[in-house]
DNA sequence: TTTTGTGAACTAGTTCACAGCT
DNA sequence: AGCTGTGAACTAGTTCACAAAA
């Protein structure tokens, strides 16, 4: 990084500025992660971003790219070095400490998520289930987390120190479910019903729409079957 | 649509080229028809790009272009008739079919999915889970789906007429999954399992990925906590 | 020599703005 | 008058290609 670097005000000269990092990218940097573990527990120590594009499938400007937007972290001449740079971005992602994430729904998708192992893995810890049901609520999962009444989510919220939340509510319900989410303080949404929700500027919503990736699908086929002739 | 329109050769001058449709549009076409669900469920008859923009947060001009790559649905001075373009959007989406779908892992994700009722509403149906557990094999999802062995997939997926797989077995059998779905000749799959997958270029692969997405919200947590002072 | 970090070039996607149809 | 369909302008994202560093 020259410092006679004209253009591009950054914020703070450092790094870690993140000024408007897209989304796009935020989303390479966990891949990135992900591959670093394999090659980690492949005991390899230093890998070249031209090497890391090969083997998995990625382009070795973008990842340079990416990474350059937080840091200098590779040697010239050398790559990345494998367990450096998995730390770093690790710290950038926040994944360096606990993050408690609460799902509001305990039903078949709900209590899914709650025991879906690929979460505990990168340090997400299920803190709580919320429901409505009288009977689903004081009950655990399978794992053993804890159905609570949504009506506690603030205070359980609180409490637990929830940084995260899950929607998977029936879709009439996810609106309003978003609102006591908000109320309560939490600033990060993975949405899991279906359609499009409406949250404060200052709160992060994530959706994913299973009936829109299906009928995607469902175009591709449409159009395969079409233009065979 | 101008007749004298000399460049961008259309393959098929009428309408439903769909030469070279990009994802983010085909999405939005399963957008713009819930958008009419929702119209005609309210009695609604006719709507402009313009009203349709504003009532659901989207784009009016970026409406029009979509589905002008499909034909000329709108009347001038008027809008879109809602009944109509559904209709043609359901035709486009190719969800005037049965599309039938197999789920294949049958642990808490596949089980979620296949009761998930979001899939039977727009014409998909899950006519079979698929699994290697012996003693998961020949019983019943919840909801009536029969469990078969993973080695009958090819065999069970032609007599079904399956036409698109969801793989939801642990990370590291998705590959060879995968290669089994191919094999069985099934065109489309929706992944769950984190981490990319190698596919043939006719097999359309989607894939959702929830540690990538829950690391994407961690990154906003940081960026936020790292910014207020 | 090898490989990063990065301006420049390119490609894709979105929004504007208006001619032309109803 | 009102609204679509669509080139043109703009914005975002990706890839190239190379100077500078190790």
């Amino acid at each position: 990084m020259k410092t006679s670097n004209k253009a591009t005000a950054k914020t703070s000269p450092g790094k870690q500025s993140a000024d408007q990092v897209s989304e796009l990218t935020t989303n390479r940097l966990s891949v990135y992660l992900r591959c670093l573990h394999v090659l980690e527990g492949a005991g390899v120590n230093t890998i070249s971003s031209q090497a890391l594009a090969e083997q998995f499938h990625l382009n070795a400007a973008q990842i340079r790219k990416d990474l350059a937007y937080f840091g200098e972290f590779g040697v010239r001449g050398v790559g990345y070095y494998v367990r450096d740079l998995k730390r770093h971005l690790r710290q950038i992602l926040g994944l360096d400490r606990r993050l408690r994430v609460a799902i509001i729904g305990a039903g078949n998708l709900g209590l899914a998520l709650a025991d879906y192992p690929g979460f505990k893995q990168e340090g997400f810890e299920i803190a709580a289930l919320f429901d409505t049901l009288k009977d689903k609520v004081g009950h655990q999962s399978r794992s053993g987390v804890t159905i609570h009444d949504i009506a506690d989510l603030k205070k359980v919220a609180k409490r637990e120190g929830i940084k995260i939340a899950v929607i998977a509510v029936p879709a009439p319900f996810a609106q309003p479910v978003l609102g006591l989410i908000v109320a309560a303080g939490i600033k990060a949404v993975l949405n899991f019903s279906p359609g499009a929700l409406q949250a404060p500027t200052d709160v992060k919503l994530k959706s994913v729409d299973l009936t829109v990736s299906l009928e995607s699908l469902s175009f591709f086929l449409a159009q395969g079957d079409a233009e065979e002739k």
